[in-house]
RNA sequence: AGGCACGUAGCUCAGUGGGAGAGCGCUUGCUUGACACGCAAGAGGUCGGCGGUUCAAAACCGCCCGUGCCUACCA
C-alpha cells in the first residue's frame, strides 16, 4: 500500500468522515428498535451561541458516553437543539437595530419579533455547525427549538395546568430589575460583584444612621431598630419629623429583628420600594412603598428636585446637598457586594412591579424525594448536598420577563368586565362579557421553556413513540453553574407532567478555566477558541484533551501545551498504524492459528484485555479521565513501545514463517481493537485508520457501527505479562548501564545474566528478543561468575552484569553502585523499622506482614550484592 | 456571615488505609528498519502546617494558614 505520510493531517479526515456518518444516518434513533434505549438530551446551546471550550467539554463528554453506547448495541438518542435565549437574544438584535439607527420601540413589537426570528433563521445555526465539526453525533433530523410550534405548545400546556391547579399566581412584590434589559429578572439571574463604595452616616433627627445608597432617602417611609436594642427603646413608636433634602419629613420608628443593632449606628432607614429587605420590613409594619426610582434607573416625579437624574448621579447631588446642610456626619470607605444583572452587568435596581411566580414549593418536594430515593443519581455525589440545599431553601419563581422575545404569557385581560383568561388557544374575545380582550404583554422566562426541554423535544404534549421510548432519559451532562437555574427545574418539571424523573443520572462536569484558573471570557482576553484549537491540533486532539482532563474536579486548567500532547498522541497512533500497513506483505488473517503465539504476542493480547476492562469501567463511572489514561498509556507505553519493538524481531530477522504471520495477525487485531476502544474519543483518526485495515467479510462498514471491545476471558495471561515484566527489566536495566555510563546506544555489548532456574528458563525462551531489545549479546548462565571489567545491575534477585572491557569508567561505576546502594539502604531501613515494631506483626494483617518480610530478604540480598560490586570495583580502582 | 471544595514534582493535575504517580517542562545521549509531533536514560517531592485516630495516614478526624466557588434580606 501507499505510505499515507508521517504526518497525520486531520483536515484531510474530519469533514469527510462526518459526512459520511450523517448521510448514512448512523445518528439516527429509531423508536421503535428491539435494541435498550439510551437517550441524551442535549444541554440547548443559546441559539445566540458561538461554540467556546465549555459547550466543547460538555458536548464532547456527551459524545463519548453516545458512541460508545451506540458501539455496545443500545438504541441510543442523543437529542440536539437551542434555546431561544430571550435577553441575550433580544439584546443581540437591539444592537444589531441601534448600529442601524433605529429601536425596537419605533419597529414596534411585531416587527422586532419578526426581525428576531429572521436573525435565527439567518444566523441561528453557528453553533450547530460548529457541533458538527466537533463531531457530535446528534440526530439532527431531530433538531428543536424552545420556539418551535410544537416546543410552545408545551409550554402553554405547562402553564395553563399550573394556573390550574394553582401553582401560578400573579402579584406585586419586590423584584430584581434591570434597567438596561428593562425587565425583571429572576434571583437567580443576579450575579454579585465586590466594589469599593462608601458609608454614609446621614442624621435623621436625633439619630443618625449609616447608608450606602442615599438616594433612596427620597423613598423612606421609616426607621427601624432593633427592639432590644435599649440605645433606642424610646424612640420605638413615635414619628419624628427630620430635616432633609426635601424639607422636613415624618418618619415612624419602628423595631424589626431584621436590623442588626451591631452594624453602623444600629438604626437603618427603610426604604420598602427600593430594597428586598426593607419591602419585607414594610410587609410587616404596613408602610407605604414609595417608589422614586423608574426603570429606566432614573429619578421619578416623586423625587421632586431630582427627578430625571440617573440613580448614581442623584447619589451625588444628595449627598452634596446633605453636607451643605450639615446633615452628613461622616464617610466610611465600604466594601461591598453588589448585585449586577448577568447579561450585561448593570447595577440591578430592586423595584416593586406585577410579575407572575410559580409557587415551587409543591413542585420542589417530589423532586427533592426522588434525588434522596435514588430515583436520580447525581454525579459526583458531592452535588446532592448543594442541590438538597437549595431546593429546600427554594423561593418561588419569577417567571414574567418584560421582553418581547419569548413565548408570551397566554393570559388575556378583559377590560369590559375585569377578568383573566387563561387559555391554550387564543380567545377571540371575553367568554363573560364578549368584550375584547388584551394579552398579558410579559413573556416568560426562558428557563421555563427549558425546563421541559427533556419531555417537549420528543413530543409532549402528545403521546409520542419518542416519548414512550426514550423517556426518562438515561443521563444529563452538564456543568454545575445551571444546576439550579435549569437541571432542579427540569427534574421538578418532569415529575409533574411525566410522573417520573427526567433522566436517572446527573454528571455534572467541571468548567473550564484558563492557566490561572480564571474563567474565561473574552473581556479577559484569555479564551482559547476551540476552532482555532481544531484548525491548529485537530478534532480528535481537543476532544483527548477535554477528555483527559476532565477528571471530577471543579474545573480544568487548559493549557495549549496539553493539547498539543494530545496532538502528539494522535501522530503517535497514525505512525503505529503505518507500522502495521506496510508490514502487512503476505498477510493472510484466516491462515495464522494462535497455537504458537509467542511471549510478546501473549503478553500484548493480555494486556489489551486489561484495558479494554479499565476503559469499560472508566466510562460506567463518568470516569473519563480513567477511560482516556488508559487508552493512552496503553497504546503509547505498551503497544508503542514494546511490542511493536519486539514484533521487529518477528518481521525482520526470524525465519519463521508461522511467526511472521502470527506477528501480523496480533499486529492487526491488537490495534484494531485499540481503534475501536478509541473511537468514542477520537472518532475521526480512527475511522480513517480503521477503513484502510484488512477486514473480514462480516466486518461493518464503518467503526462508528462495529462493536464496542468486549474482554475474551482467555486473553487474560498473568503468566506471560510476570514473564514479559522480567524481560523488560532486564533491558531496562542494561539501558540503564548504557545511559548511566555514556555508552552509545549502537555499541555493541556484552551482558552475563545469572539467573534462577525459572528465571532462565524464561530468558533463554526469549534471549534474541532481550539481545535486540536491549542491543546486546547475551549469555544466560546461572553458574556464572562476577566477569572483571563488568558494571552489575540487580533485577528481580537476578545479577546482571555488561562487560565493559576497553569501555569501562570506574569512577562513572562507582557512582552509579553508590546510587543504587543508597536508594536500597534507605528502603531496607525503613522495611525494618517496620518489622521492628510488635504491634505491626501482631495486628497488621498477615499477608501485608508477609509482603514486607519478603521484601525486606529482597533487600537485604540486593544491599549485599549491590555493596560486594561496589568494594570490588573500589578495589580496582585504587 | 454561613456552606462547599481545593492545597501532592518547576507547571497542570491523577491518586478514598499498607512499597509517592502522569502529562508538559528540565538534564544527558541518540538521523535505532513507523513516528524529532520521535527514541533511550535521568534529575526533581518535609504530599500546606500542627495535633489526633490507627500496628500503619498523602488519604480518616480536629484546629490553623492559604486559594477558589456557592448561598444569604448586614443597610
Amino acid at each position: 500500500m501507499t505510505d499515507p505520510g508521517d504526518r497525520y493531517d486531520p483536515r484531510q479526515v474530519e469533514e469527510r468522515w462526518y459526512r459520511v456518518w450523517e448521510s448514512r444516518g448512523y445518528f439516527h434513533a429509531v423508536p421503535g428498535s428491539p435494541k435498550k434505549p439510551y437517550a441524551i438530551v442535549i444541554p440547548p446551546p443559546n441559539v445566540t451561541a458561538s461554540l467556546h471550550l465549555g459547550h466543547a467539554l460538555n458536548n464532547v463528554l456527551q459524545d463519548v458516553l453516545v458512541r460508545w453506547k451506540r458501539m455496545e448495541g443500545w438504541n441510543v438518542l442523543w437529542q440536539p437543539g437551542t434555546d431561544h435565549a430571550g435577553i441575550a437574544t433580544q439584546n443581540v438584535v437591539e444592537r444589531q437595530l441601534a448600529a442601524e439607527g433605529t429601536t425596537k420601540a419605533a419597529l414596534g413589537r411585531e416587527a422586532f419579533v419578526e426581525r428576531v426570528w429572521r436573525w435565527r433563521e439567518e444566523s441561528g445555526g453557528t453553533i450547530i455547525r460548529q457541533l458538527k465539526r466537533l463531531g457530535c453525533s446528534c440526530d439532527w433530523t431531530r433538531e428543536r427549538f424552545t420556539m418551535d410550534p410544537g416546543l410552545s405548545a408545551a409550554v402553554r400546556e405547562v402553564f395553563v395546568r399550573l394556573w390550574e391547579e394553582g401553582l401560578i399566581y400573579q402579584g406585586d412584590y419586590i423584584v430584581n430589575w434591570c434597567p438596561r434589559c428593562q425587565t425583571a429578572i429572576s434571583d437567580l439571574e443576579v450575579e454579585y460583584e465586590e466594589r469599593d463604595a462608601h458609608l454614609y452616616y446621614i442624621k435623621y433627627g436625633p439619630l443618625t444612621l449609616a447608608t450606602v445608597r442615599p438616594e433612596t432617602k427620597l423613598g423612606d417611609t421609616a426607621l427601624a431598630v432593633h427592639p432590644r436594642d435599649k440605645r433606642y427603646a424610646k424612640y420605638v413608636g413615635q414619628t419624628l419629623t427630620v430635616r432633609s433634602v426635601d424639607g422636613e419629613i415624618a418618619l415612624k420608628v419602628i423595631a424589626d429583628t431584621a436590623v442588626d443593632p451591631k452594624f453602623g449606628t444600629g438604626v437603618v432607614k427603610v426604604t420598602p420600594a427600593h430594597d428586598a429587605a426593607d419591602f419585607e420590613i414594610g410587609r410587616r409594619h404596613g408602610l407605604e412603598v414609595r417608589q422614586v426610582i423608574g426603570g429606566d434607573g432614573k429619578m421619578n416625579a416623586l423625587a421632586g428636585k431630582y427627578a430625571g437624574l440617573d440613580r448614581f448621579e442623584a447619589r451625588q447631588r444628595i449627598v452634596s446637598d446633605l453636607e451643605t446642610l450639615g446633615l452628613i456626619e461622616r464617610i466610611e470607605p465600604y466594601r461591598h457586594r453588589i448585585g449586577v444583572c448577568y447579561r450585561c452587568w448593570t447595577v440591578v435596581e430592586p423595584l416593586v412591579s406585577t410579575q407572575w411566580y410559580v409557587r415551587t414549593r409543591p413542585l420542589a418536594e417530589p423532586a427533592i424525594k426522588a434525588v434522596r430515593e435514588g430515583k436520580i443519581r447525581i454525579v459526583p455525589r458531592g452535588w446532592t448536598r448543594t442541590y438538597f440545599s437549595w431546593m429546600e431553601g427554594i423561593r418561588d419563581w419569577c417567571i414574567s420577563r418584560q421582553i418581547w422575545w419569548g413565548h408570551r404569557i397566554p393570559v388575556w385581560h378583559c377590560d369590559a368586565c375585569g377578568i383573566l383568561i387563561v387559555s391554550r388557544e387564543d380567545p377571540a374575545q371575553c367568554d363573560q362579557c364578549g368584550g375584547p380582550l388584551r394579552q398579558e404583554t410579559d413573556v416568560l422566562d426562558t428557563w421555563f421553556s427549558s425546563a421541559l426541554w427533556p419531555f417537549s423535544t420528543l413530543g409532549w404534549p402528545e403521546d409520542t413513540p419518542e416519548l414512550r421510548t426514550f423517556y426518562p432519559t438515561a443521563c444529563l451532562v452538564t456543568g454545575f453553574d445551571i444546576l439550579f437555574f435549569w437541571v432542579a427545574r427540569m427534574i421538578m418539571m418532569g415529575l409533574r407532567f411525566m410522573g417520573d424523573v427526567p433522566f436517572r443520572d446527573v454528571y455534572i462536569h467541571a468548567l473550564v478555566r484558563d492557566m490561572e484558573g480564571k474563567k474565561m471570557s473574552k473581556s479577559r482576553g484569555n479564551v482559547i477558541d476551540p476552532l482555532e484549537v481544531m484548525d491548529r491540533f485537530g478534532t480528535d486532539a481537543l476532544r483527548f484533551t477535554l477528555a483527559a482532563l476532565a477528571a471530577q474536579g471543579r474545573d480544568i486548567r487548559l493549557s495549549e501545551e496539553r493539547i498539543e500532547g494530545y496532538r502528539n498522541f494522535a501522530n503517535k497512533l497514525w505512525n503505529a498504524a503505518r507500522f502495521v500497513l506496510t508490514n502487512l506483505d503476505g498477510y493472510a488473517p484466516a491462515g495464522a492459528k494462535d497455537v504458537a503465539l509467542s511471549l510478546p504476542d501473549r503478553w500484548i493480547r493480555s494486556r489489551l484485555a486489561r484495558t479494554v476492562t479499565a476503559v469499560k469501567k472508566g466510562l460506567q463511572a463518568y470516569r473519563f479521565n480513567d477511560a482516556a489514561g488508559a487508552i493512552y498509556q496503553f497504546l503509547w507505553h505498551e503497544f508503542c513501545d514494546w511490542y511493536v519493538e519486539c514484533s521487529k524481531l518477528a518481521l525482520y530477522r526470524g525465519e519463521d514463517p508461522l511467526a511472521r504471520a502470527l506477528t501480523q495477525k496480533v499486529l492487526v487485531e491488537t490495534l484494531e481493537v485499540t481503534l475501536r476502544l478509541l473511537h468514542p474519543f477520537m472518532p475521526f483518526i480512527t475511522e480513517e485508520i480503521w477503513q484502510r485495515l484488512p477486514k473480514g467479510k462480516k466486518s461493518p462498514e464503518s467503526i462508528m457501527i462495529a462493536d464496542f471491545p468486549r474482554v475474551p476471558r482467555a486473553a487474560r495471561d498473568p503468566g506471560a505479562e510476570a514473564e514479559m515484566e522480567l524481560l523488560m527489566a532486564v533491558v531496562g536495566a542494561i539501558r540503564n548501564i548504557r545511559g548511566e555510563m555514556g555508552i552509545p546506544p549502537l555499541r555493541p555489548l556484552t551482558a552475563v545474566v545469572r539467573p534462577t532456574e525459572t528465571q532462565a528458563a524464561a530468558l533463554r525462551a526469549n534471549q534474541p528478543l532481550v539481545e535486540a531489545l536491549a542491543r546486546i549479546r547475551l549469555s544466560v548462565d546461572p553458574g556464572a561468575r562476577r566477569p572483571h571489567s563488568s558494571a552489575m545491575a540487580l533485577v528481580a534477585g537476578m545479577e546482571c552484569f555488561v562487560l565493559l572491557e576497553g569501555v569501562v569508567d570506574l569512577a562513572a561505576e562507582a557512582r552509579r553502585l553508590t546510587k543504587e546502594l543508597g536508594k536500597a539502604e534507605e528502603a531496607l531501613r525503613f522495611v525494618e523499622e517496620k518489622l521492628s515494631r510488635q504491634e505491626f506483626r501482631a495486628r497488621a494483617p498477615a499477608e501485608v506482614v508477609e509482603r514486607e518480610i519478603e521484601r525486606r530478604d529482597e533487600l537485604i540480598q540486593t544491599v549485599r550484592r549491590l555493596g560486594e560490586s561496589l568494594e570490588r570495583v573500589r578495589a580496582t580502582q585504587n
